[in-house]
DNA sequence: TTCGACAATAATGTCAACATTTAAACTTGT
DNA sequence: ACAAGTTTAAATGTTGACATTATTGTCGAA
């Protein structure tokens, strides 16, 4: 299962079975191994992973926390459905988080990480050009989303992102080859969310972040009719 | 434990043991009585309250996914500590993501609900000059926040306000008599963003909720100094 | 054939015992 | 008296078995 070790934002892996298992899931369901809408029943799982079912239902608690899965009672669990409702949901829900975070960042972040935030953006300049210019890969996105939402130091708002909302939108990219971001745009629109921390300016970088996510929502809402 | 039946705003308690475990603890340490900062021992709660461990630590998991919870391996599971830092950065998470939920509300709110909201309204308006126009109860509070943010549609942002910080909320609000809602304004601007929804009027709706929610957060701010 | 009731099967919910790790208590030496 | 190391106790992590509920399959009657 350590193939996808690159898609674990955040590890939960703390030397527990449990918190393996978590991760172990989590990557399992953003791939799509484990089916949109499959049911994950405890038993034949935990053959075959070869646990007992007292730490898989803590990880399938966890997930649930993470909306990743949806329970119900007496009936076991699933795994979400991505439909364009919902996706489109998620993303107006990342606007109103993100644009906030950003904001933040502007007055909270520290030097050193915004010339963190520049490496990223290098690195995906880079990246950009060896791809012949087609797609910034989906990780150094995450990459420089996560930097700036950190950089808000809002606990709240940093787990709703990269504790929920992230792994849904990891999902969908990764099952969704259509949703990569598109090179030239979010490059550019990158470069001027950092150009507004620096500046310390909260509105203008929100704005800037709202626009490059409704940017993307809209892209999205287009390739799904 | 039904005596604090009237604070669980949306209920778990389905027929399951572990269901009915979330709720009262959920509802013990909104109140307090689950101290803050304390710890919760499986071993002491589960002879406690007359249940296997089975099902505790499977509600302990879902009040860790609340945010009422901080669990560290090996070493168990405490209740939150609601710092000055902690509830100013939940009152901006609260205000990026109510006001998207009011806009969107403006927008997909029926009649029959937009009706409803009024009656609220109405409601809180009694008690007001029942209660010498010294405070909305708490109570009345969240029931109109929660049919506004329901009045949203999704599902998403739903989850986060109702299902996470509005616990967190009503844990601070129990705890702190002075962070009780102040009668007038609440309710003028209560009026005020029924106003903006009724007119379907998005930006309206945003703007003079994001005032709301401010106006309490600096309150907050200003009163635990 | 189709619908409904009943039986059989499998799944989730629950429990108590075991294993391992952490925290506490105690001893020992300076 | 204090500190370090060891020992003891208690807590969390894990497991397998049991109980209860849901689902599937079967039989029989309309």
């Amino acid at each position: 299962m350590s193939e996808f070790a690159v898609l674990s934002g955040v590890t939960h892996s703390s030397s527990t079975l449990g918190g393996e298992l978590t991760d172990t899931l989590r990557d399992a369901i953003i791939t799509g191994e484990i089916a949109q809408g499959s049911k994950l029943s405890e038993t034949k799982l935990a053959k075959k992973l070869d646990v007992s079912r007292g730490p898989l239902r803590e990880a399938i608690r966890r997930l649930e926390g993470m909306n990743l899965i949806q329970h119900v009672p007496q009936q076991g669990a699933r795994v979400v459905m991505l439909s364009k409702a919902l996706i489109l949901q998620i993303y107006d829900a990342r606007e109103a988080l993100e644009s906030k975070a950003v904001a933040l960042a502007a007055e909270q972040m520290t030097s050193p990480e915004i010339d963190e935030l520049h490496r990223l953006i290098d690195a995906q300049s880079k990246q950009m050009r060896e791809n012949s210019g087609a797609f910034v890969p989906a990780e150094s996105d995450y990459a420089f989303h996560e930097m700036v939402v950190r950089g808000s130091k809002n606990k709240v708002i940093e787990r709703a992102l990269l504790h929920e909302l992230y792994n849904l939108i990891k999902m969908f990219r990764y099952q969704n080859e259509f949703a990569n971001t598109s090179s030239t745009n979010s490059l550019v629109e990158h470069r001027q969310i950092v150009y507004a921390i620096e500046q310390r300016d909260p509105v203008l970088a929100e704005v800037t972040m709202r626009r490059h996510i409704v940017h993307a929502r809209a892209r999205i809402e287009r390739r799904m009719s």
